[in-house]
RNA sequence: GCUCAGAUGGUGGAACUGGUAGACACGCAGGACUUAAAAUCCUGUUCCCGUAAACGGAGUGCGGGUUCGAUUCCCGCUCUGAGUACCA
């Protein structure tokens, strides 16, 4: 037969589902593989083109590793908790865990049609409350500690109080808050508890504190920098402002130096270490104190100013200090005379806003305060001014400026007229600040006629002795800010407890996402959960449950409790399915309860905690539900969702459909009737019982981040319902061999993910200081954008007339996008033009060659430009094997590259050839069992070996042409030989699958055996030649090719090529001063 | 501005530690099959000169260097893309 794509593929994806080819397995003597590609977000637009280049090389790496021997975990599951979906829900009222599932459906549809083998039975999303219990838990573990600088080490808080007991506040080293209390053990046992609790606050690694965050109003939440572009949010372009606010933040600052330390420990494209660097942004140096001068008679608060330098060398260059604007001494130190000046200053610098203040760096403006601070080292007095340029969040504020070195300080000086002082025997300083480090200090006190090293060294040593300062290291990275004021996120387990947080038991996790009449903030500006009815933390009456027996009020601990597992993971299954398509009879029914036609507002769809009720009244809390087919198989499972629905405060009545759809006026009725008779629903707590002295919870969510920091492990075990990964899982699978992702993930989930697995090192709950051993980029797939040119009349008004790309010289025209899919090759279908927009129905065309050759560019994929190109009209029009190899085929995975479907007949035409190998004329399938020849042999192992060196180094597009070239020679050779071909399939199966395993059991081997097959084994010696045609060059320029025996050495060899009558005619007569011979290489003459 | 990556035919790209530049594929041109088209197959295809072939010359962004020999190594520059931005 022909070759069946379709047939083959649906085949055996349905193979490899039912048999669960790809499952990996957790007790194995194989070495261990563990491929993961980055966390998706499944948008409601589904996958483009461009999404699966970098699953498809994983994918044929994970089969490559598996044929090679190892155990491989290739999973993959979904980070389902994000902003779009609740921006639909906003704008729709539809709960985001509907769109969710709708989204990740649409996902795992095209996923699968592309033969990626993922081991589904581990798949894991963000937003299941199964998952986020241990985002919650991991959580609770950070603000359980604090971390110890002394041992460069998170600990458990625990040992904190301990040592406070003992020892009070001395001794400790910690990261932690700038204000903390200094107390003995007395003193920290005579606090009250509040004050004990408020004061560990400051150390515990995740914290509340007040915040300058990047508020979106539009979207109603917190953005991290790296979702907000030039003062406008990355996702949906609305403005930003700052505004200050109390956020539960991450000490990730302390991890900074283990962070950039661990960049030398992995292998990773050396542009993304370098990002992360930067976002680290280490300087070393040094802060200074400079006592501010007369400070009695105005500054009480602070007798100094510190600065932080890179440059303490430079410090007898000091001509005047910079304060932020925003600088908390500012005020005190304004002199009486000054005010007018420094106010308006500071009222014209918050005036501009953040877009101008970056745009305008070139003016130079500042304001003199009036009063002076005294060089710590020479007493010298200087001047103190504020100024824009000095930024508030780096370093300490302020600045000492050196304006010979430092060119932002010499304009400034240059602008008000201030001293400049050279500090280097060599410097230049007419025009601009020469920043040298070399040549010898002058006017430098006692560091004049020093080199740069020695006088960093006696500077930090002199103003540590007189107590002026000392050697420090400044980071710029900040601490995380962790909770958006957003609905569609985990919940924060933190209840408070007059003003301060505490965590829930652990008993009570997960804390379930509550249920929200809207999704939007309340009128008071709280976060959507302020909205959630009876929301609030009930204390257990005993503090923690016995042990061995967990609440029973949490929903899904309950369920599991209640329901026997296999029911439970049925019913998840049913609704999965239910929620995709609404029954007939759902529709019909939903016409007669809209609209509280029943008197009561009815909501369809909605989630209660993790299940989608058919139909709900929140205000009597009846839940109504229609049964199909499917019910009267799972009743016990149904029996079940009603007991934990009914815990939770619910009644719950059952239809079956064929009920509905006999005599829909009568169930409605029914409804109505109960909805009459039942009382409103009590007022209970999300943990039950009524809510006599229950607690506010948090009401942010966790950010976008939170799901993804810590994932890669809950794959090594999914399952879990006891911890997040067994201790036995996470030691044997350790860590992510290979991780393979886009390069906009660079400072955001790799900087947090690398920080979660550092701390969960240090807690002993994981193995390795570093979770992604190895780290790829795949580029970016850009659109291919195509162009009709549309004819301009002399009025410049557009006609139905279109010029053909070439010939737009000749007319006046203007480009207008055209869809790509209606393209072929830049020649545009003209029949299916026509069609695509009524108004081109009659449209007339100036053509080339009786064709109209549209025109191209490359720009961002994006519907408006029309190039979005969907991988499911290519895998219906070439199958998902050619799809495969040609996003392969399309140039190195690292590189970002339009996508261009011109290359994609090459790639069908070459497994059409393959295929063609195993057949005959008449398509029937025939292999030989003859002796292989030598030259088959040579093709066979040239792409062995060939396949193994790329796969490795992770070039796949070398490998696709050279697979071509294999098939080219063996079409040539006629080879039908079953050893050869057998070999072929194997080394072929990790890029197109589908058509492997088919003709993997038509060479009549077991089905499914292929993925665990063995690697062919490369033997060099058919590779061996005995001649090699050299080319034979004359100063480099390579003039003929002579076939000489490799047997030969070398000066064999060149006696050989001196002898040749054809080598002699290019030598003309000359005789070569030098003849170069590389065996096996070349022959070069100079002459 | 700084940091990083990149630049090879009409197009995507190959050339791994310096050793035949343009593999493989697309496109294009010519041919075979066909009444015709599509599909398929065959041949050619870096550019320039020459009627064709042999042959000759130029050629990997630009300028220079090292070398018997450079797409590859070194220096300077131009352009493109990405990241970052008054970081003291």
């Amino acid at each position: 037969m022909d070759y069946q794509f379709k047939d083959i593929e649906q085949k055996w994806q349905q193979f490899w589902a039912d048999h669960q080819t790809f499952k990996a397995e957790d007790n194995s003597t194989k070495p261990k593989y563990y491929v993961l590609d980055m966390f998706p977000y499944p948008s409601g637009a589904g996958l483009h083109v461009g999404h699966p280049l970098g699953y498809i090389a994983s994918d044929i790496f994970a089969r490559y590793k598996r044929l090679k021997g190892f155990n491989v975990l290739h999973p993959m599951g979904y980070d389902s908790f994000g902003l779009p979906a609740e921006q639909y829900a906003i704008q729709t009222g539809q709960h985001p865990a509907i769109t969710t599932e709708t989204n990740i459906a649409t996902y795992r549809r095209q996923l699968d049609q592309i033969g990626f083998s993922f081991d589904w039975s581990r798949e894991v999303r963000t937003s299941s409350p199964d998952y986020y219990k241990w985002t919650q838990w991991i959580f609770m573990q950070l603000f359980n500690s604090w971390y110890n600088k002394a041992i460069e080490k998170a600990e458990p808080i625990s040992v904190l109080v301990k040592h406070f007991e003992e020892h009070g506040s001395t001794g400790i080293n910690a990261v932690c808050d700038e204000e903390i209390l200094s107390f003995n053990a007395d003193e920290w046992k005579a606090m009250s508890h509040d004050e004990q609790q408020a004061e560990l606050l400051k150390y515990r690694l995740t914290y509340l504190r007040e915040s300058t965050v990047n508020w979106c109003p539009a979207l109603g939440t917190v953005l991290a920098n790296d979702e907000v572009k030039d003062g406008f949010s990355e996702r949906g372009g609305y403005p930003v402002e700052q505004k200050k606010m109390m956020q539960w933040s991450m000490r990730i600052a302390a991890y900074a130096e283990r962070l950039l330390q661990g960049l030398d420990t992995i292998d990773w494209p050396e542009p993304l270490k370098e990002m992360q660097r930067n976002w680290i942004g280490k300087s070393t140096g040094a802060s200074v104190r400079f006592p501010i001068e007369n400070q009695e008679s105005r500054v009480k608060s602070q007798e100094y100013i510190e600065v932080f330098t890179t440059r303490v060398d430079t410090i007898f260059g000091v001509t005047f200090v910079v304060l932020a604007p925003e600088h908390e001494l500012v005020k005190e130190l304004t002199t009486p005379e000054q005010k007018g000046a420094i106010e308006a200053y500071i009222t014209q610098t918050k005036k501009k806003s953040e877009l101008d203040r970056m745009a305008d760096t070139k003016t130079v403006s500042g304001a003199f305060t009036g009063s002076y601070v005294l060089n710590p080292l020479n007493g010298e007095k200087v001047q103190i001014w504020i100024a824009d340029y000095v930024l508030a969040g780096y370093g300490t504020g302020a600045v000492m400026a050196v304006p010979s070195g430092d060119q932002r300080d010499y304009l400034f000086a240059k602008h008000f007229n201030l001293p400049i002082v050279p500090i280097m025997d060599i410097q230049q300083i007419e025009t601009e600040a020469d920043p040298t480090k070399d040549g010898r200090y002058i006017n430098s006190d006692f560091i004049n006629g020093l080199f740069y090293n020695e006088a960093v060294k006696s500077v930090v040593a002199k103003l540590e002795e007189i107590g002026a300062g000392k050697a420090k290291v400044n980071f710029r990275m900040r601490d995380a800010i962790f909770g958006r004021q957003r609905y569609w996120g985990e919940p924060v387990p933190v209840y408070f407890k007059d003003g301060l947080p505490y965590l829930i038991e652990e008993s009570e996790l997960p804390l379930v996402l509550p249920e929200v009449d809207k999704y939007l903030p309340t009128e008071s500006g709280e976060p959507p959960l302020g909205r959630a009815e009876n929301w609030l933390y009930k204390q257990a009456p005993s503090k923690s449950p016995p042990e061995g027996e967990t609440s029973s009020s949490h929903m899904a601990g309950s369920y599991r409790e209640t329901a026997d597992p296999v029911y439970y993971e049925q019913l998840k299954d049913f609704s999965r399915d239910n929620r995709n398509q609404p029954t007939e009879a759902e529709n019909i029914l939903w016409q007669l309860l809209r609209n509280e036609q029943t008197g009561f507002k009815i909501r369809r769809q909605h989630a209660i905690g993790q299940y989608i009720a058919d139909f709900v009244s929140l205000q009597k809390g009846l839940i109504i539900e229609l049964d199909g087919h499917h019910h009267k198989l799972n009743k016990e499972a149904d029996d079940a969702r009603t007991e934990v629905l009914n815990h939770l405060g619910f009644d719950v009545i059952r239809f079956i459909n064929d009920e509905v759809l006999s005599n829909p006026q009568k169930v409605a009725n029914d409804i109505k009737q109960k909805l009459q008779v039942i009382p409103d629903r009590k007022k209970v707590s999300p943990a039950g019982g009524d809510l006599e002295g229950a607690y506010a919870y948090e009401l942010s969510t966790m950010p976008g981040w939170a799901g993804s920091s810590w994932y890669w492990y809950r794959y090594m075990d999914a399952h879990n319902d006891h911890e997040f990964a067994s201790k036995k899982a996470v030691e044997y699978w350790k860590d992510v061999d290979l991780y393979i992702g886009g390069s906009e993930h660079a400072t955001g989930h790799l900087l947090y993910s690398r920080f979660w697995n550092k701390f969960m090192k240090d807690m002993s709950l994981v193995v390795e200081e570093e979770p992604f051993k190895k780290l790829i980029n795949q580029g970016m797939i850009q659109g291919r954008s195509n162009f009709v040119y549309r004819l301009v009349d002399e009025e410049g008004r557009g006609t139905n007339t279109f010029v053909s790309h070439g010939l737009i010289k000749e007319y006046k025209t203007s480009p207008l996008h055209v869809d790509v899919n209606i393209v072929d090759n830049d020649i545009l279908n003209i029949q299916r033009f026509k069609e695509w927009r009524e108004e081109y129905a009659d449209a007339e065309f100036v053509l080339e060659g009786g064709k109209y050759i549209c025109g191209h560019e490359v720009e961002k994929m994006s519907k408006s430009k029309f190039n979005v190109v969907n991988p499911d009209d290519l895998i219906a029009r070439y199958g998902a094997d050619t799809l495969r190899m040609y996003e392969m085929f399309l140039g190195p995975l690292e590189q970002s590259k339009p996508w261009n479907t011109n290359g994609i007949e090459g790639v069908f035409k070459f497994l059409r050839k393959f295929w063609r190998l195993f057949h005959n004329e008449q398509w029937v399938f025939t292999v030989s069992n003859a002796e292989p020849s030598k030259a088959e042999l040579k093709s066979l192992h040239k792409i062995i070996r060939k396949v193994e060196e790329d796969v490795e180094r992770f070039s796949f597009n070398t490998s696709v042409s050279s697979f071509m070239i294999a098939v080219n020679e063996l079409t040539d050779l006629k080879c039908n030989n079953k050893s050869i071909l057998q070999d072929m399939v194997i080394v072929l199966s990790s890029y197109a699958p589908h058509m492997c395993e088919e003709l993997w059991t038509l060479l009549g081997n077991e089905a499914g055996t292929l993925s665990y097959a063995t690697y062919p084994k490369f033997n060099g010696t058919y590779l061996i030649e005995d001649e090699f045609a050299y080319p034979i060059s004359i100063n480099g320029k390579t003039k003929m090719n002579l076939s000489i025996s490799l047997s030969l050495d070398a000066s064999a060899t060149e006696a050989v090529v001196l002898a040749n009558a054809d080598v002699l005619r290019y030598l003309d007569g000359k005789s070569p001063k030098k003849v170069i011979v590389v065996k096996g290489r070349i022959v070069n003459m100079v002459v």
